[in-house]
DNA sequence: CGAAATAAGTCAATATGACTGACATAAATA
DNA sequence: TATTTATGTCAGTCATATTGACTTATTTCG
């Protein structure tokens, strides 16, 4: 098989540096792919499982974000998940019917429908979880602490949205 | 909006800790929920940009390797991208026929097509990826050369196929 | 109070990206 | 020559997403 590695890196590449402390383009690239081939395998492991319930991905971002967000409502996982409302409910529909999400009213707002994980929606997610964890905890071992830090950091930087980077953030103080 | 992140951190993890210098459990779940969040920002920007052609995602994956990896084959191109000949020939399809990509046989192995991006599939690929480099730019920049090893360490860490791993490996010595 | 806004759910139509399985062609290789 | 390999293609299916229109229940605002 011919070796894809072979090519001529920072070919051209910073030909006009900028002003403000370029970033080498090959470097930049790599991230790109980086991003592409983690995410790749990342999703591998919990596609095969979801295979057996008949679930897709979505089920998994569903199950997840409910598990770690008892009582969320449905518009906050809509925020979340940047999906519309139809796409949402054929999925969160499915997982409520097969046992594995309760939905209750909100006791301040009785129009919001507050989510949560059945018993076997909390196995559920403990089995799709279980081999993303396993990747990144060995990753992180093996790394260090300070690559982790590092890591955290520069994926902060690419979420885009405040509001979402805030979940990231060290718990405030007067928050017992 | 309620305060999605008002919840118990590390509660009852690590009841059992691990001999071999467990990693924390809400680390390892946050580096999860990072993942999602700066792969889904990452992909919004080229999406709405590929909309424009009337592509999808997959369309830019091809432009992108087969923009980084000049005379690739459409075999090489399925063994990174990790789908199947007909989901891949589709999208490639449009793109030959589109005038994006070329396609010409091996020299030494005529069965081969070898893909080359055109002009105009040099331009699309640039400005698919700008929102993308200034991104991770931004990133970088924002958080540091040390920070950036350390991205790059849990990243690879996490890929699972060697044979992908070293792709990011620095260049060989021996290899003028 | 009554009107407007909001939270959630639903129906219908459509598109994209992926899959399996079967098969075809040309070229390389044993 | 026979087999394997690289590529392409037909047909059918499925999961995930979209837009747009509309309903119901409830809250909020003038």
């Amino acid at each position: 098989m011919t070796d894809i590695n072979n090519q001529d890196r920072e070919a051209d590449a910073e030909a006009q540096p900028s002003r403000k402390e370029a970033v080498g383009d090959e470097l930049v690239r790599q991230g790109i792919e980086l991003l592409f081939f983690a995410y790749r395998d990342f999703t591998a492991e919990p596609d095969a499982i979801l295979d057996q319930y008949g679930f897709g991905r979505a089920h998994h971002r569903v199950v997840h974000f409910v598990g770690r967000h008892p009582q969320m409502t449905v518009g906050e996982l809509l925020d979340i998940l940047r999906i519309t409302k139809q796409s949402l409910n054929r999925v969160l529909g499915q997982l409520v019917r097969q046992g594995f999400i309760v939905q209750h009213r909100g006791a301040q707002d009785r129009r919001q429908r507050l989510l949560e994980l059945t018993t076997s929606g909390r196995e559920l997610e403990h089995r799709l979880s279980e081999p993303q964890r396993a990747r990144i905890a060995a990753s992180y071992r093996k790394a260090g602490a300070p690559a982790v830090d590092g890591f955290r950091k520069v994926l902060l930087g690419i979420i885009a949205d405040d509001e979402d980077r805030r979940r990231f953030e060290p718990a405030p103080p007067g928050q017992r």
